[in-house]
DNA sequence: CATATCTTTGACCAGTTGGTTAAATTAAAT
DNA sequence: ATTTAATTTAACCAACTGGTCAAAGATATG
């Protein structure tokens, strides 16, 4: 099974070959992602996934056992990284460079994933908890301390402006996610709903996003 | 009756006194943004406007008309907003100054307005089209243009730095607006859950965001 | 006061939704 | 090959949900 399980994700494969765990984690990450928990149905979810919506009962017992997967599995594949990226021993600004080319990359490749955790954390914040739990990585070894005695050094080096980790941080993550996340208005707003004008805006901001976070921050 | 509508707004007047409408359109906001379109139950905005949900029927006739009313109230109080403050005739750094100010204020008094908008415009961006046409204002003008060669008139002179209205626009908006909106996430990766010193750093943050992006442009 | 209009209510309904069950089919183990 | 366990299905159900309706109170109008 666990190797089925390996097996089973390589891309090459028809949905039919995948075996039905998958197929309905699939489904499940669609509908859920696009309606949220409470818009979704259960049998929508099962016909996308080509089964009975019984055998959908009979892999996740509950529609919220089901989601809380489809949920953890999102969280987990995009939350960890900042920490995970912003560890390494780089100097700042190739740390920087780094984060939000990896992120961007992550956010090309899923980019209903963030809008669906702040949703349904809005929904129900109380999720995180146990979440953070789970994702210990995130509790140990307090990358933000790490990354403001780094800050420290490099500002008494004359090399960076002063900022605190936390301001440094939250304004990577904004400017990259943020542009994703609230599509549909600065789109419409900003672009007078121009998708393709959109697109070629947001390939142009991979390389602004980082030189302007560096020049802002570069003594 | 428009009387009426006028007066009842005062924040002085008691659940009791205001009018029926008024009260229903409250609870739908709450509800609605609490648990979404799907989520929400017009059974629970009947009980938190103290009617019979047959009079919420009565006055909204289903509940995509309530919803798309508060919808509406909630687009027109925050969008419009974005090219009103632009549109003055104050040089760029004083704009910018403004808008950070009375946008950061805005969203102190209504934090969950913002998600709300992005979580149901994801769930169905057509609304928007829609919406941007009533929001008239939106359409005439151009203030981008305008911005634009503000920020040339600006650069030529030498006190900025070179920078598209589309990047600053979405920049100021995207550092406003995200911390509110990805508030859980922030406040539990960042700051351990903490609420009093998540608070304290967007107080903070009042300051910094102004003075950050005043200083990345200037030349 | 009588009448017409506007508000409010309790009871009700049809469609939907998450979830169950017993039986059938397939795969695994001996 | 036969038993055992794991999958899959069709039919069904109780609870919930948006919405309706006829009648009762209010309020205004003449």
């Amino acid at each position: 099974m666990w190797l089925n399980y390996l097996v089973n994700t390589y891309s090459f494969m028809t949905e039919h070959e995948k075996n039905t765990e998958d197929k309905i984690l699939d489904a499940a990450k669609d509908v859920f992602q696009q309606k949220g928990m409470t818009g979704a149905r259960m049998q929508e979810i099962a016909d996308k996934a080509g089964i009975n919506k019984a055998l959908l009962h009979y892999y996740y017992r509950t529609k919220e056992k089901l989601f809380e997967k489809v949920f953890e599995i999102a969280f987990s594949l995009f939350i960890p990284k900042v920490k995970e990226m912003m560890s390494s021993d780089k100097p700042i600004f190739e740390k920087i460079e780094f984060f939000v080319e990896n992120y961007l990359n992550l956010l090309q490749k899923h980019p209903y994933i963030p809008g669906f955790i702040i949703s349904e954390l809005n929904r129900n914040p109380k999720m995180l908890v146990s979440l953070i739990e789970k994702n210990v990585q995130l509790k140990e070894g307090n990358f933000l301390g790490i990354l403001e005695s780094q800050i420290k050094q490099e500002v008494d080096k004359g090399i960076v402006k002063p900022i605190s980790a936390h301001n440094l941080m939250t304004n990577v993550i904004s400017l990259c996610i943020f542009p994703i996340v609230a599509r549909p208005i600065l789109q419409g707003v900003l672009f007078d709903n121009d998708k393709k004008e959109f697109d070629v805006f947001l390939e142009q901001r991979r390389t602004f996003v980082k030189e302007y976070v560096i020049n802002s921050i570069k003594a």
